[in-house]
DNA sequence: AAATCGGGGAA
DNA sequence: TTCCCAGATTT
């Protein structure tokens, strides 16, 4: 750096910040729902529905949650059904049983006003060190370091660092250029123009370096590496799994439907009854605690992805005799795990989207008649 | 450090 | 199809 460049920096102070809050100030989003009204409440129930999920994909969900929930007090005093209801449809549900328990502590540990401290915020579930540094900075305009994917993706690419976002020592050293380039004033906008960079500008394919606010200064543009940073870990082939689902019908038009308990997908949702591929009907039959069970129609097989695996789902659409009553006074027969539902009244459950699609379908489609068509076929 | 958790949307 | 997105928690 010659004098003249070192006066002008000492003078106008072009910095890493003041570039990045210019930028927001003409081109930053401002309009998003959680913009608006802003408070602590309102900003935590935003960031952990943004963990691993897009804007677009949030915006209707946040919109219907806070009609629902509008303070911590709604929240907290909810049931976690009808908390997971509100989440139906939006995956890792972990993060809504999670944001059910850290309202019940905030209310206990923070009556009067939600904590301005990353500290105090990380100590709760669900929360760690970068929604805490969001929810501070915007809520309360102060600085914390936030870092997600998108503002990894600037940092690494500005400084060109090797390594995968992933790993912990690169993640180390992205805290430790953050801190350094925090601004003390606008936290709130400073946090909001870092990811907006990263979400418009910056993205993962075909960033728009020219438009770049910092574009001077970036090593991987000057070095035309932008498309290769940050660097992709090699990744392993996932599973294809397959499972039948019982849809079981009574005489009194309802429909079983099981909450799943203690197992690490889906908990606490509303299930059909599950069919492993090495359980035989009889087993079923024991497992939904029913005496009479008739195979009406087995429905297409649909397959469903996730992240880590694909499932294979055949619907099994069955009927039993049994009496209501005579199921109820089995004595394993817990209401708070099985229940019967009319498919005529839209239930208050937090149900999965397969298993959400899969009802919908079932409430447009005459069951009876495949029950009378069945039995007719049966019988000739 | 690696695995795990869901679903949407872009290309 | 494949990839990845306002990550956190468990193993």
């Amino acid at each position: 750096m010659n004098k003249l460049e070192k006066m002008n920096d000492e003078h106008h102070a072009e910095t890493f910040s003041s570039k990045i809050l210019k930028w927001f100030n003409q081109h930053g989003r401002t309009h998003l729902p959680w913009q608006q009204q802003i408070t602590p409440y309102r900003v935590w129930v935003s960031e952990i529905m943004l963990q691993q999920t897009q804007v677009s994909t949030v915006i209707p969900y946040f919109l219907k949650f806070m009609s629902a929930f509008p303070v911590l007090e709604a929240l907290a005093g909810a049931s976690i059904d009808d908390v997971l209801f509100y989440w139906s449809g939006l995956g890792y549900y972990s993060r809504a049983r999670n944001l059910h328990l850290a309202a019940q502590k905030l209310q206990t540990l923070y009556p009067n006003e939600l904590p301005k401290e990353v500290e105090q915020w990380v100590q709760l579930p669900g929360i760690g060190l970068s929604t805490a540094g969001a929810i501070v900075s915007i809520s309360f305009d102060l600085p914390a370091i936030v870092l997600d994917g998108n503002i990894k993706r600037v940092l690494i690419r500005h400084f060109l660092l090797p390594g995968y976002p992933e790993q912990a020592a690169l993640k180390k050293q992205l805290y430790s250029i953050a801190a350094t380039l925090l601004p003390q004033l606008n936290g709130r906008n400073y946090s909001q123009a870092m990811m907006d960079l990263g979400a418009m500008i910056c993205t993962k394919r075909e960033p728009k370096c020219t438009e770049c606010p910092i574009q001077t200064n970036c090593q991987a543009y000057i070095q035309h590496l932008q498309t290769q940073y940050p660097m992709v870990k090699p990744k392993k082939p996932i599973p294809k799994l397959s499972a039948k689902w019982l849809i079981l019908l009574n005489k009194h038009h309802e429909i079983l439907i099981q909450k799943v308990i203690d197992l690490k997908l889906w908990n606490q949702l509303w299930v059909f009854p599950e069919w492993p591929a090495d359980k035989t009907m009889k087993d079923m039959r024991i497992q939904c605690q029913v005496n009479t069970l008739l195979i009406l129609k087995k429905l297409p097989v649909f397959r469903h992805h996730f992240t880590h695996f694909s499932l294979d789902i055949e619907p099994i659409f069955a009927f039993t005799e049994d009496q209501l009553s005579k199921i109820e006074q089995n004595q394993q027969w817990d209401s708070t795990q099985w229940r019967w539902v009319s498919l005529n009244q839209p239930i208050h459950l937090g149900m999965p989207l397969p298993v959400k699609k899969l009802w919908v379908q079932l409430v447009q489609t005459d069951l009876s008649s495949i029950r009378h068509q069945a039995i007719k076929e049966a019988i000739q």
